[in-house]
DNA sequence: TTGAAAGCGCTAACAT
DNA sequence: ATGTTAGCGCTTTCAA
C-alpha cells in the first residue's frame, strides 16, 4: 500500500480514535486506561509506527545522545576506553556519537561544534590541546567530562570533571622497574609535549631517574608508530645511545620495537624496555612486552558514570577529579640476559 | 549577564534589526542585500549564536548524521574501515554516530533503531546475522549500505548496496601459499559459521586444498581472541594436528600464535601460519606474521561514498556491488626452516 | 529582496 | 483520565 511518508502521531490516534496526547501518554508511560491504551498499543503495532526522536527532542529539550571525542580510534587503549562508555550508556538508554580528532585541535572544535548544535545530552572529552572551547558547551547546560587528560586553562578547568590515571607514578614505577633489572642509561620517549599525560609519564621517569642519580634524557614524539619508530632512531644512533626505553604508550612501542629490531638489537640482551598501555599484542612479541597498564574500559566507565550524575544532577556541585592507578604486567622485556 | 537560555533565531533577529527569516537566509547562504547581511553576521557573533540543528532537521526533515555500525571497535581492520568512512564523511559534512553490535544481533538493532528515530541520512552496516531490519530503514528513505558481509536474506539483498572484499580467492591464495612452502596439512580456523565472510574464507580455502588433492579441515570460532586460542588448541591437541594454520581474521590470529607458543611449537620450525587481516602488531611477532591484506580504509571510504551517492540520488536504481581484492604481504611465517 | 506566518512531529500545559 | 492546543527553533512558502 502506498502510503504518504513515515507514520506520525496522528496516524496513531486517528486508527485508535483516540487523542495524540493519549497516544504520547500511552508512549511515555504515563498512566491510561487500560481500554484505550490497549487500542493504541494495537495501532502502533498495525501501523508499525516509530517515533520521531528529532521532534521529541526539540520539545523536550534535550537528547538520548552522548557525544565522545577521542584523539585516537585506532589506539586499543581508547579503543577500551569507549567501550566502557558505550556499556554504561546503552545501559542508561543513551547512544554514543563518536569523533577522532586525531589529536588535532581543528577536527576536536569541529565534533565540539557538532555536539553542540546536535544539543547532545552531555561529552566526553579526551583533550588534543590543553585548551578547548568547552565553556560553550556549558554555557547551554552540556555537561562535560574529560577522560584521559584534563583541560590545561585554569578557568576552563573548573568547566569540567576529569578522569585519569596517575601517569607520574605510572612512569615512575616503570623506571624503577628497568633499573631494578640493572639497565642503567634508560631513555624515555614520552609523547607530544603539548599533552598533559607525555609531561606526566616524562616527569614520573624523571623523578626515578634522579632517585637513582642517573640522568634523564627525555625525547618527545607523536603518540603515533611512526613517531615512536623515528624518536627511538634518533636515541639509538646518537653519541650515547640508551641501554633501555620506557614507551610513552602503545603506538609509540609499537614503532620502537621496529626501529630496535631493524637496528639490529635485541630486546633483553642490548636493550630494556617498558611501554604504557597494554595492548593485545604485548604478550606475543619477542620477548613479551612488559607494561605498565591503565584500567582503560573503567575510566570509560567511570567517565560514563560521572557524565550521568551530571546530566541528573545528581553529582556534586564542585568539579569531581577521579584518579585510577596503573599496574606493572611483568612479560619479560625488563629482563637482562 | 544572565541570559535566559541558549541564543535562538529571533535573539538575533532583533539584535540585527532583521526577521527572523532574513537570518535564515544569511546563515543557508541565500542571496540578501549586503548591508542586511552585514548587520546579522555581527549580530551573530555579537551574541554568540548556534544553530540548533534538532530545529533545523525537524523542519528539513533531513539530518546531517551517517550511523556506522559495526561488529568490533577493537578489531584495527573496523577501525581503519570507519577512518575512510569517517574522512568522506566530514569532506562531505556528515558526522559519523558509531555504533558497536560486538556481533550481537540485539545491539545491531538496537543501533538500526536508534538510527530509524534519529531519521540518520544513511546507515553503513556490517550485519552481525545475516539477517538485519533493514527494510525498516529503506521504507522510511534511510539508504543503507553494507560493509564487510552482504544481507543474506533474498529479499534483504536488494534493499543495500555491499562493500566487500573478495575473502575466497583471498583464503584461496593464502592456503596456496602455505602449500608452496611445503606444508602439507593446513587447517583454517575461519571465523563464526553464521557470517558470509567465515564461510567464504573456509570455501577459499578449501578450494585450495583440495586442488591441492589434500583433506580440508575447517574449525569455526568467533572472531575474538578467545576463540582463536580454544580452536587452534583444541586442533593442536587432536590425534591429526595440522602442520600450518589459516586464520579468519586478527583477533584470531592473536589467539591462535598465543596458543601455539602455549603449546611448546614454533612458528616456521613446527607450524606455518598465515593472517586475515593485516594489523599493525603483525611486523613484530616472530615470525612476523604473513598476512592477506584488505583494503580496509578504502572499503569504508568505498562505502561513504557510495551511501553519499545514494543519499544524492545519484546511484543507480540496482544495488551496487563492490568487490575489492586482498594483498598477500610475505612476512616470513609461512616458511619451513 | 524582505517579512509574516504556517508548520515539521512531538510533549506538556491547561481545560474538561 | 482524556482532549485541546500552544509551542520547541527552525525553514520555507506566500504576499508584499
Amino acid at each position: 500500500m502506498i502510503n504518504s511518508g513515515p507514520v506520525r502521531l496522528v496516524d496513531v490516534a486517528q486508527a485508535a480514535q483516540v487523542s495524540v496526547a493519549t497516544v504520547s501518554r500511552v508512549l511515555n508511560g504515563h498512566h491510561v486506561d487500560a481500554t484505550l491504551s490497549a487500542r493504541v498499543r494495537q495501532a502502533v503495532a498495525d501501523l508499525d509506527y516509530r517515533p520521531n526522536a528529532i521532534a521529541r527532542n526539540l520539545r523536550r529539550r534535550d537528547t538520548q545522545v552522548w557525544a565522545v571525542v577521542i584523539t585516537d580510534v585506532t589506539n586499543p587503549f581508547f579503543t577500551s576506553l569507549v567501550r566502557g562508555i558505550e556499556d554504561v550508556a546503552q545501559e542508561s538508554g543513551y547512544s554514543v556519537l563518536l569523533g577522532n580528532s586525531d589529536e588535532s585541535a581543528t577536527k576536536q572544535e569541529h565534533y565540539l561544534r557538532v555536539a553542540e548544535a546536535e544539543r547532545v545530552a552531555g561529552v566526553v572529552l579526551t583533550p588534543a590541546e590543553s585548551q578547548a572551547s568547552v565553556s560553550r558547551l556549558s554555557a547551554v547546560g552540556i555537561p562535560v567530562v574529560t577522560v584521559d587528560r584534563p583541560l590545561g586553562a585554569d578557568q576552563e578547568h573548573s568547566l569540567a570533571d576529569s578522569i585519569m590515571t596517575d601517569s607520574v607514578s605510572g612512569a615512575a614505577e616503570a623506571t624503577t622497574h628497568l633499573l631494578n633489572h640493572g639497565w642503567s642509561r634508560p631513555a624515555c620517549i614520552a609523547g607530544p609535549s603539548r599533552t598533559i599525560t607525555a609531561q606526566d609519564r616524562a616527569r614520573g621517569y624523571q623523578q626515578a631517574v634522579e632517585a637513582a642519580g642517573l640522568p634523564a634524557r627525555v625525547a618527545w614524539s607523536e603518540f603515533t608508530t611512526p613517531g615512536g619508530h623515528d624518536a627511538t632512531r634518533q636515541l639509538l644512533q646518537s653519541d650515547n645511545p640508551p641501554d633501555a626505553l620506557v614507551l610513552g604508550n602503545s603506538s609509540i612501542a609499537l614503532g620502537a620495537l621496529a626501529a630496535i629490531s631493524s637496528g639490529g638489537l635485541v630486546v633483553g640482551r642490548d636493550i630494556g624496555v617498558i611501554g604504557f598501555d597494554d595492548a593485545p599484542w604485548a604478550p606475543l612479541v619477542t620477548p613479551p612486552l612488559t607494561v605498565v597498564s591503565q584500567p582503560a574500559y573503567e575510566l570509560g566507565a567511570d567517565a560514563a558514570r560521572l557524565l550521568l550524575d551530571r546530566i541528573q544532577h545528581t553529582a556534586p556541585d564542585d568539579p569531581v577529579r577521579i584518579q585510577r592507578t596503573t599496574t606493572l604486567i611483568e612479560r619479560g622485556s625488563c629482563r637482562r640476559e
